[in-house]
DNA sequence: TCGACTTAGATGCCATGGCATATAGTGTAA
DNA sequence: TTACACTATATGCCATGGCATCTAAGTCGA
């Protein structure tokens, strides 16, 4: 168990603790099985999947969407262009900005992408979710982040 | 409700992105707090917090808890000891490495930043973990996360 | 329809992490 | 005690994001 007395409250910086190390695993072993099958890693596929699913958005969809500044929106977007997988279209109602969606061959890669992404994510974490009767998210959490420790999953290479 | 049939499987996908965007924007979210009152960020607290509470641990250390490479650790400490807040100590029983610690400068600095760091963390995800009876984790990081998208937090400036 | 304000995005500089590689120090077996 | 493999960390280059700033393009009221 976790906290004080009772059945209460939950020992938050534990909780955040839990959180931030389970993305950052999910995310490193995420990474390196899409880099080692597609040649992108997480953050690519994230935003190759947004656009798939929200043709026509802007980069300030993109960036409200994923949490991160539009400058940085701008150049993921830059980088994806330079990729041949988006590309940026005259939004003809406001030349400010552009109108993204993907190439066909940015559509291919995410769909070859996404069996994989789906498939090592339930690997990692489906065991986990189901295993215990859980009834809180401190618990899963911790649950998953032990198991993820356990096995050096997404524990990085330098 | 998340799911397909019955009371079973956890939508992953959704669960992930979920897991992802809460840790984003708290992170971001409390970087500002942390910065604002006391120079740092959040992944500075966490380092400091590690260190004042295992002090003589090795990069490595810091690098499994962090479950990021040793080079980028190795940086970190570099960063810190520019800063006065720790320093590198030779290890009398392996000469390939160093045991860490903080400074008083350090140690003041992690002192009086866990108290903004603490209730920063409580306002921000307390009342999502109290509110509803949540059984599962992707419940309570589903809410988590329409409350914080919901107020605009965590999200950045440029 | 002009000028002031606002908005969308692009760009530059900095910080941080990944990954590959380099280097020093250890341990071990011949 | 030497050579070889291994370990701990440092370092270099690259990718990505934050934040500040710049510009073009909308908007709106006088």
């Amino acid at each position: 168990m976790a906290s004080k007395s009772s059945g209460d409250a939950v020992d938050l910086p534990g909780f955040f603790a839990d959180l931030v190390r389970c993305e950052t695993r999910l995310y490193n072993a995420l990474n390196d099985r899409l880099r080692e099958r597609h040649g992108i890693v997480t953050s690519q596929f994230e935003a190759l999947r947004y656009l798939r699913d929200h043709p026509g958005s802007r980069v300030a969809d993109l960036a409200a969407e994923f949490a991160i500044g539009i400058g940085a929106t701008s150049k993921t977007i830059d980088r994806l262009e330079k990729q041949g997988w988006a590309v940026r279209q005259p939004n003809p109602s406001d030349r400010r900005s552009s109108l993204l969606t993907l190439t066909d061959d940015g559509l291919q890669l995410v769909d070859a992408a996404e069996g994989t992404f789906t498939e090592r994510l339930a690997e990692l974490i489906a065991d986990a979710l189901k295993a215990s009767p859980m009834t809180a998210a401190a618990q899963a959490l911790s649950e998953l982040r032990s198991v993820l420790e356990r096995d050096q999953i997404g524990t990085p290479t330098g």
